[in-house]
DNA sequence: ACGTTTTCCTGAGCGC
DNA sequence: TGCGCTCAGGAAAACG
Protein backbone atom coordinates (compact mmCIF):
# COMPACT_ATOMS: atom_id res chain seq x y z
CA UNK A 1 0.00 0.00 0.00
CA UNK A 2 1.39 2.95 -1.01
CA UNK A 3 1.92 6.09 1.60
CA UNK A 4 4.60 8.76 1.73
CA UNK A 5 7.91 6.70 1.45
CA UNK A 6 6.79 4.60 -1.48
CA UNK A 7 4.98 7.11 -3.41
CA UNK A 8 8.51 9.27 -3.09
CA UNK A 9 10.50 6.53 -4.38
CA UNK A 10 8.49 6.43 -7.81
CA UNK A 11 8.50 10.30 -8.00
CA UNK A 12 12.52 10.23 -7.98
CA UNK A 13 11.98 7.50 -10.75
CA UNK A 14 9.51 9.73 -12.89
CA UNK A 15 12.64 12.48 -12.44
CA UNK A 16 15.02 9.78 -13.70
CA UNK A 17 13.35 8.41 -16.44
CA UNK A 18 10.33 10.40 -17.84
CA UNK A 19 11.67 14.39 -17.27
CA UNK A 20 12.28 15.81 -20.38
CA UNK A 21 10.21 13.33 -22.62
CA UNK A 22 7.93 14.66 -25.23
CA UNK A 23 4.35 12.79 -25.34
CA UNK A 24 3.14 11.52 -28.64
CA UNK A 25 0.23 9.16 -27.64
CA UNK A 26 -2.16 8.21 -24.76
CA UNK A 27 -4.16 4.81 -24.17
CA UNK A 28 -6.66 4.97 -21.81
CA UNK A 29 -7.59 0.76 -21.70
CA UNK A 30 -9.59 1.75 -18.47
CA UNK A 31 -12.01 4.97 -18.14
CA UNK A 32 -12.28 4.69 -14.56
CA UNK A 33 -8.59 5.33 -13.69
CA UNK A 34 -9.07 8.89 -15.75
CA UNK A 35 -12.27 9.19 -13.72
CA UNK A 36 -11.51 12.20 -12.30
CA UNK A 37 -10.61 14.23 -15.88
CA UNK A 38 -14.22 15.93 -16.09
CA UNK A 39 -14.06 15.57 -20.04
CA UNK A 40 -13.65 12.51 -19.83
CA UNK A 41 -10.61 10.12 -21.47
CA UNK A 42 -10.41 11.64 -24.68
CA UNK A 43 -9.54 14.36 -22.91
CA UNK A 44 -7.15 13.34 -20.91
CA UNK A 45 -5.36 12.14 -24.16
CA UNK A 46 -5.89 14.96 -25.82
CA UNK A 47 -4.27 17.24 -23.17
CA UNK A 48 -1.36 15.14 -22.75
CA UNK A 49 -0.28 14.30 -26.58
CA UNK A 50 2.65 16.73 -27.72
CA UNK A 51 3.58 17.81 -24.08
CA UNK A 52 6.70 17.33 -22.72
CA UNK A 53 7.02 16.44 -18.93
CA UNK A 54 8.74 18.06 -16.33
CA UNK A 55 9.88 16.79 -13.21
CA UNK A 56 7.97 15.33 -10.79
CA UNK A 57 6.46 17.06 -7.58
CA UNK A 58 5.06 15.27 -4.53
CA UNK A 59 2.49 16.09 -2.03
CA UNK A 60 1.78 13.68 0.66
CA UNK A 61 0.65 10.67 -1.75
CA UNK A 62 -0.04 12.66 -4.79
CA UNK A 63 2.31 12.97 -7.67
CA UNK A 64 2.27 16.09 -10.41
CA UNK A 65 3.94 16.24 -13.40
CA UNK A 66 3.98 19.83 -14.69
CA UNK A 67 4.06 19.70 -18.45
CA UNK A 68 5.01 21.90 -20.69
CA UNK A 69 3.13 22.59 -24.44
CA UNK A 70 5.04 22.29 -28.00
CA UNK A 71 5.69 25.98 -28.09
CA UNK A 72 7.89 26.13 -24.53
CA UNK A 73 7.47 26.28 -21.23
CA UNK A 74 4.93 28.63 -20.66
CA UNK A 75 2.61 27.19 -23.24
CA UNK A 76 1.65 24.47 -21.19
CA UNK A 77 -0.43 26.62 -19.41
CA UNK A 78 0.46 25.91 -16.05
CA UNK A 79 -1.49 22.56 -16.49
CA UNK A 80 0.22 18.86 -14.71
CA UNK A 81 -0.47 15.32 -15.14
CA UNK A 82 -1.64 14.79 -11.49
CA UNK A 83 -1.52 10.89 -10.01
CA UNK A 84 -2.87 8.72 -7.49
CA UNK A 85 -1.83 5.54 -6.60
CA UNK A 86 -4.43 4.09 -4.37
CA UNK A 87 -3.88 1.05 -3.33
CA UNK A 88 -2.76 -0.75 -5.85
CA UNK A 89 -1.35 1.53 -8.42
CA UNK A 90 1.76 1.40 -10.27
CA UNK A 91 3.62 3.52 -12.21
CA UNK A 92 6.00 1.53 -14.26
CA UNK A 93 8.82 2.55 -17.04
CA UNK A 94 8.43 -0.65 -19.29
CA UNK A 95 10.00 -1.12 -22.53
CA UNK A 96 6.93 -1.16 -25.42
CA UNK A 97 7.79 -4.66 -26.36
CA UNK A 98 7.06 -5.73 -23.01
CA UNK A 99 3.31 -7.14 -22.82
CA UNK A 100 0.37 -5.39 -21.74
CA UNK A 101 0.12 -6.12 -18.02
CA UNK A 102 -3.51 -7.63 -16.84
CA UNK A 103 -4.54 -4.51 -15.21
CA UNK A 104 -3.20 -1.96 -17.18
CA UNK A 105 -4.67 1.04 -17.39
CA UNK A 106 -2.98 3.99 -19.36
CA UNK A 107 0.03 4.24 -21.68
CA UNK A 108 1.92 7.21 -22.69
CA UNK A 109 4.11 6.64 -25.44
CA UNK A 110 6.93 9.11 -26.41
CA UNK A 111 8.39 10.67 -29.28
CA UNK A 112 11.58 9.18 -29.08
CA UNK A 113 10.22 5.46 -29.32
CA UNK A 114 11.68 4.70 -25.60
CA UNK A 115 10.43 3.19 -22.59
CA UNK A 116 6.55 3.79 -22.23
CA UNK A 117 5.44 5.06 -19.04
CA UNK A 118 2.49 2.63 -18.14
CA UNK A 119 -0.42 3.30 -14.99
CA UNK A 120 -1.37 -0.29 -13.73
CA UNK A 121 -3.88 -0.68 -10.74
CA UNK A 122 -5.93 -3.64 -9.67
CA UNK A 123 -8.30 -2.37 -7.66
CA UNK A 124 -8.51 1.12 -9.23
CA UNK A 125 -8.76 2.70 -6.39
CA UNK A 126 -5.85 5.33 -8.06
CA UNK A 127 -6.07 7.70 -11.10
CA UNK A 128 -4.73 10.25 -13.52
CA UNK A 129 -6.07 13.53 -14.43
CA UNK A 130 -4.29 17.00 -15.84
CA UNK A 131 -5.42 19.55 -13.91
CA UNK A 132 -4.31 23.25 -13.88
CA UNK A 133 -2.31 24.34 -10.98
CA UNK A 134 -3.91 26.77 -8.13
CA UNK A 135 -3.86 29.99 -9.44
CA UNK A 136 -0.75 32.58 -8.14
CA UNK A 137 1.15 28.99 -7.05
CA UNK A 138 4.31 29.62 -7.45
CA UNK A 139 5.02 25.27 -6.82
CA UNK A 140 2.25 24.72 -9.42
CA UNK A 141 -0.17 22.29 -6.78
CA UNK A 142 -2.94 21.28 -8.84
CA UNK A 143 -6.43 22.60 -7.38
CA UNK A 144 -8.05 19.11 -6.64
CA UNK A 145 -4.86 18.55 -4.12
CA UNK A 146 -5.40 22.03 -2.56
CA UNK A 147 -6.73 21.08 0.42
CA UNK A 148 -4.39 17.94 0.82
CA UNK A 149 -1.54 19.02 3.83
CA UNK A 150 1.88 19.38 3.46
CA UNK A 151 3.94 16.17 4.74
CA UNK A 152 6.34 15.84 7.44
CA UNK A 153 9.14 15.70 4.97
CA UNK A 154 8.49 18.91 3.23
CA UNK A 155 10.73 21.85 4.64
CA UNK A 156 7.80 23.73 4.93
CA UNK A 157 5.79 21.58 7.17
CA UNK A 158 5.00 23.48 10.20
CA UNK A 159 5.42 21.98 13.45
CA UNK A 160 3.81 24.39 15.92
CA UNK A 161 0.94 24.34 13.86
CA UNK A 162 0.25 20.92 13.32
CA UNK A 163 0.62 19.98 17.04
CA UNK A 164 -2.31 23.21 17.82
CA UNK A 165 -4.30 21.81 15.39
CA UNK A 166 -4.22 18.01 15.72
CA UNK A 167 -4.74 18.75 19.83
CA UNK A 168 -7.87 20.84 18.70
CA UNK A 169 -9.41 18.31 17.55
CA UNK A 170 -12.03 16.21 18.59
CA UNK A 171 -11.32 13.42 17.20
CA UNK A 172 -9.34 10.09 18.19
CA UNK A 173 -5.45 10.25 17.32
CA UNK A 174 -5.31 7.60 14.66
CA UNK A 175 -8.00 9.24 12.89
CA UNK A 176 -5.57 12.18 13.16
CA UNK A 177 -2.90 10.84 11.77
CA UNK A 178 -4.77 9.61 8.72
CA UNK A 179 -6.25 13.26 8.08
CA UNK A 180 -4.89 14.02 4.87
CA UNK A 181 -5.94 17.31 5.60
CA UNK A 182 -4.24 17.75 9.12
CA UNK A 183 -0.92 15.93 7.85
CA UNK A 184 -0.40 14.25 4.53
CA UNK A 185 1.45 11.45 3.29
CA UNK A 186 0.55 8.95 6.67
CA UNK A 187 -1.60 5.90 5.72
CA UNK A 188 -2.23 2.46 8.03
CA UNK A 189 0.99 1.11 7.93
CA UNK A 190 2.88 4.25 9.21
CA UNK A 191 -0.14 5.34 11.85
CA UNK A 192 0.51 2.72 13.58
CA UNK A 193 4.35 2.12 13.41
CA UNK A 194 3.97 6.45 14.88
CA UNK A 195 1.64 5.27 17.24
CA UNK A 196 4.02 2.07 18.89
CA UNK A 197 7.15 4.31 18.79
CA UNK A 198 5.25 6.95 20.64
CA UNK A 199 3.75 4.39 23.09
CA UNK A 200 0.34 5.86 22.12
CA UNK A 201 -2.88 3.40 21.67
CA UNK A 202 -5.20 4.54 18.77
CA UNK A 203 -7.93 5.51 20.42
CA UNK A 204 -6.31 7.99 22.59
CA UNK A 205 -8.84 11.37 22.11
CA UNK A 206 -6.53 14.38 20.62
CA UNK A 207 -7.55 16.63 23.31
CA UNK A 208 -6.06 14.10 25.91
CA UNK A 209 -2.41 14.42 24.46
CA UNK A 210 0.23 17.16 25.71
CA UNK A 211 2.26 18.89 23.09
CA UNK A 212 5.12 17.13 23.80
CA UNK A 213 3.25 13.89 23.21
CA UNK A 214 2.64 15.20 19.92
CA UNK A 215 5.62 16.41 19.04
CA UNK A 216 6.80 12.95 19.67
CA UNK A 217 4.73 11.20 18.00
CA UNK A 218 5.26 13.72 14.74
CA UNK A 219 8.84 12.97 15.00
CA UNK A 220 8.59 9.29 14.81
CA UNK A 221 6.02 9.33 11.86
CA UNK A 222 8.55 11.58 10.15
CA UNK A 223 11.50 9.31 11.54
CA UNK A 224 9.84 5.59 10.47
CA UNK A 225 8.91 7.45 7.09
CA UNK A 226 12.40 8.43 6.59
CA UNK A 227 13.73 5.17 7.33
CA UNK A 228 11.32 3.56 5.06
CA UNK A 229 12.27 5.96 2.15
CA UNK A 230 16.15 4.74 2.76
CA UNK A 231 15.16 1.17 1.96
CA UNK A 232 12.85 1.65 -0.79
CA UNK A 233 9.76 1.59 1.07
CA UNK A 234 7.41 -0.87 2.14
CA UNK A 235 6.13 -4.03 0.22
CA UNK A 236 4.05 -6.95 1.46
CA UNK A 237 3.38 -8.14 -2.02
CA UNK A 238 3.76 -7.29 -5.83
CA UNK A 239 1.53 -4.64 -5.66
CA UNK A 240 3.74 -1.84 -4.34
CA UNK A 241 6.84 -1.29 -6.62
CA UNK A 242 8.85 1.27 -8.19
CA UNK A 243 9.24 2.20 -11.43
CA UNK A 244 11.23 -0.63 -12.64
CA UNK A 245 9.49 -2.86 -10.98
CA UNK A 246 11.13 -3.57 -7.78
CA UNK A 247 10.18 -4.09 -4.35
CA UNK A 248 11.09 -2.03 -0.98
CA UNK A 249 12.44 -3.68 1.91
CA UNK A 250 11.05 -1.88 5.14
CA UNK A 251 8.65 -4.58 6.09
CA UNK A 252 10.95 -6.55 7.32
CA UNK A 253 11.89 -3.37 9.95
CA UNK A 254 7.84 -2.88 11.08
CA UNK A 255 7.41 -3.18 14.68
CA UNK A 256 3.93 -3.14 14.58
CA UNK A 257 1.73 -3.13 11.54
CA UNK A 258 1.22 -7.10 10.12
CA UNK A 259 2.89 -8.65 13.49
CA UNK A 260 0.15 -10.07 14.93
CA UNK A 261 0.60 -12.75 17.39
CA UNK A 262 4.44 -11.68 17.37
CA UNK A 263 6.61 -10.31 20.63
CA UNK A 264 6.50 -6.57 21.23
CA UNK A 265 10.44 -5.77 20.08
CA UNK A 266 10.23 -3.76 23.80
CA UNK A 267 7.94 -5.85 25.81
CA UNK A 268 8.38 -9.19 24.55
CA UNK A 269 3.86 -9.51 24.86
CA UNK A 270 2.30 -10.33 21.86
CA UNK A 271 1.41 -7.67 19.32
CA UNK A 272 -2.37 -7.30 18.77
CA UNK A 273 -4.87 -7.02 16.00
CA UNK A 274 -7.78 -4.75 16.49
CA UNK A 275 -10.96 -3.77 13.72
CA UNK A 276 -10.67 -0.48 13.53
CA UNK A 277 -12.96 1.75 10.94
CA UNK A 278 -13.36 -1.48 8.30
CA UNK A 279 -9.55 -1.59 8.43
CA UNK A 280 -6.89 -3.29 11.24
CA UNK A 281 -5.01 -1.49 13.84
CA UNK A 282 -1.91 -3.30 15.23
CA UNK A 283 -0.27 -2.42 18.54
CA UNK A 284 1.05 -3.68 21.63
CA UNK A 285 -1.24 -4.00 24.74
CA UNK A 286 1.06 -3.44 27.10
CA UNK A 287 3.12 -0.34 25.34
CA UNK A 288 0.40 1.20 24.03
CA UNK A 289 -2.60 1.16 27.09
CA UNK A 290 -6.21 1.55 25.67
CA UNK A 291 -7.52 4.64 27.16
CA UNK A 292 -9.84 4.25 30.23
CA UNK A 293 -13.50 4.35 29.15
CA UNK A 294 -14.78 7.19 30.78
CA UNK A 295 -17.72 6.60 33.82
CA UNK A 296 -20.81 7.76 31.56
CA UNK A 297 -24.49 8.32 32.76
C1' DA B 1 -19.23 23.37 10.10
C1' DC B 2 -17.46 19.46 11.61
C1' DG B 3 -16.78 14.59 12.62
C1' DT B 4 -18.20 9.95 11.14
C1' DT B 5 -19.67 6.40 7.96
C1' DT B 6 -20.17 4.61 3.45
C1' DT B 7 -18.59 3.68 -0.96
C1' DC B 8 -15.70 2.47 -4.77
C1' DC B 9 -12.79 -2.09 -6.63
C1' DT B 10 -10.53 -6.93 -7.43
C1' DG B 11 -7.81 -10.89 -6.12
C1' DA B 12 -5.91 -13.80 -2.44
C1' DG B 13 -6.97 -16.84 1.10
C1' DC B 14 -9.93 -19.83 3.56
C1' DG B 15 -13.75 -22.91 5.22
C1' DC B 16 -16.97 -26.03 3.73
C1' DT C 1 -13.57 -28.03 -7.87
C1' DG C 2 -15.96 -24.25 -6.70
C1' DC C 3 -18.79 -21.29 -4.12
C1' DG C 4 -19.35 -17.68 -0.80
C1' DC C 5 -17.28 -15.04 2.52
C1' DT C 6 -13.67 -11.85 4.48
C1' DC C 7 -9.93 -8.91 4.01
C1' DA C 8 -6.64 -5.44 2.04
C1' DG C 9 -7.57 0.44 2.38
C1' DG C 10 -7.12 6.02 0.32
C1' DA C 11 -10.04 9.51 0.08
C1' DA C 12 -14.31 11.54 -2.00
C1' DA C 13 -19.08 11.67 -1.06
C1' DA C 14 -22.81 11.22 1.78
C1' DC C 15 -24.62 11.46 6.20
C1' DG C 16 -25.83 13.12 10.89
Amino acid sequence: MPELPEVEVVRRGLANWVAGRTVSGVDVLHPRAVRRQPAGAADFAARLTGTTLGAAQRRGKYLWVPLAGPGGPAAGGGFSLIGHLGMSGQLLVQDPTVPDETHLRVRLRFTDGGRELRFVDQRTFGGLAVEEAEDGDPEGTPVSIAHIARDPLDPRFDDAVFVAALRARRTTVKRALLDQTLISGVGNIYADEALWRSRLHYDRPTATLTRPQVALLLANAREVMAAALAVGGTSFDSLYVNVNGESGYFSRDLDAYGREHEPCRRCGTAIRRAAWMNRSSYFCPRCQRAPRLRAGG
